[in-house]
DNA sequence: GTGTCATGCGTAT
DNA sequence: TACGCCTGACACG
């Protein structure tokens, strides 16, 4: 369930448990064997995050690469270490913790400096939120043409917004997914960029997509919502929209889905 | 048990 | 624009 709040709160978790350790590495499922015998005894020296990217620093200048791509997960374990899973793509170790590591798009290990060529090819992340992010983020979308809905997943424009968070801030603050990037108001995209750095901080902390103002679905708090009623669009085409009861639509842009209401984002006259 | 789908993205066409 | 990759949850029988 990878979006950027999700990798940003799995360095922090894993962070307070690895930082300064030394850890055993171990591939069983064995397409990382080299790769985690390079690191294997060595000290994690940090953790971070950026985008959907997290990337593990050892005492050795080496580091590891991870994209969890759309199926990859992550697991937090404590002893008694359950069996490794023998899709396990990487295990790092202490006595008292496991990160257990299954069907990432990417782990790869990293030769001093080449983090930043990762880096490079990133656009602000707004949970890092840097002064300038709404300024390179806006001219990123000036130069494009593309629908607003497929610029909010290029990561070089914004780095960590996945297709749940691209449906959900768009229905927010009411904009249509198909108007050109170019076309919008910078004002919305300020609105965008703050908006982006709230919801996936929110969401970083809590470990869940949750965008709903809760007056405008009852008096829950968040975190008792159940799963369908913590999104306004996403997901929810044919059930009315939280906001004016039409029944929110779905299209596809570039092969993926995409949820919005007709009402509440007009298309551009 | 089998089939489908998914919060992603690189590469080929 | 289409396909391949990687795993797991869920619907269906």
């Amino acid at each position: 369930m990878p979006e950027g709040h999700v990798l940003h709160r799995a360095a922090r978790l894993q962070g307070k448990r690895f930082n300064g350790r030394r850890v055993a590495a171990e591939s069983p499922q064995g397409r990382f064997a080299d790769g985690a015998a390079a690191v294997d005894g060595r000290t994690v020296e940090s953790i971070d995050a950026r985008g959907k990217h997290i990337f593990y620093r050892f005492d050795n200048g080496l580091a590891v690469h991870v994209h969890l791509g759309l199926f990859g997960k992550f697991r937090l374990q404590t002893p008694p270490f359950p069996e490794p899973s023998l899709n396990a793509r990487l295990l790092l170790s202490t006595d008292d913790d496991r990160v257990h590591l299954a069907g990432p798009t990417t782990c790869e290990l990293l030769e001093p400096g080449e983090i930043e060529e990762v880096l490079d090819n990133l656009g602000p992340d707004p949970i890092v939120a840097p002064s300038d992010g709404a300024d390179r983020f806006a001219a990123a979308l000036s130069r494009r043409t593309v629908p607003i809905g497929r610029a909010l997943l290029d990561q070089k424009a914004i780095a960590g917004l996945g297709n749940v968070y691209r449906s959900e801030l768009l229905f927010i603050l009411g904009l249509n997914p198909f108007i050109p990037a170019r076309d919008v108001d910078r004002d919305l995209i300020d609105q965008l960029w703050k908006l982006s750095v709230d919801e996936l901080r929110t969401g970083e902390k809590s470990g869940r997509i949750v965008t709903v103002d809760p007056t405008e679905v009852d008096r829950r708090r968040r975190s008792d919502m159940k799963r369908g009623e913590r999104l306004y669009a996403y997901k929810r085409q044919g059930e009315p929209c939280r906001r004016c009861g039409t029944p929110i639509a779905s299209s596809e842009i570039d092969d993926r889905n995409i949820w919005w209401c007709p009402t509440c984002q007009p298309a551009a006259n």
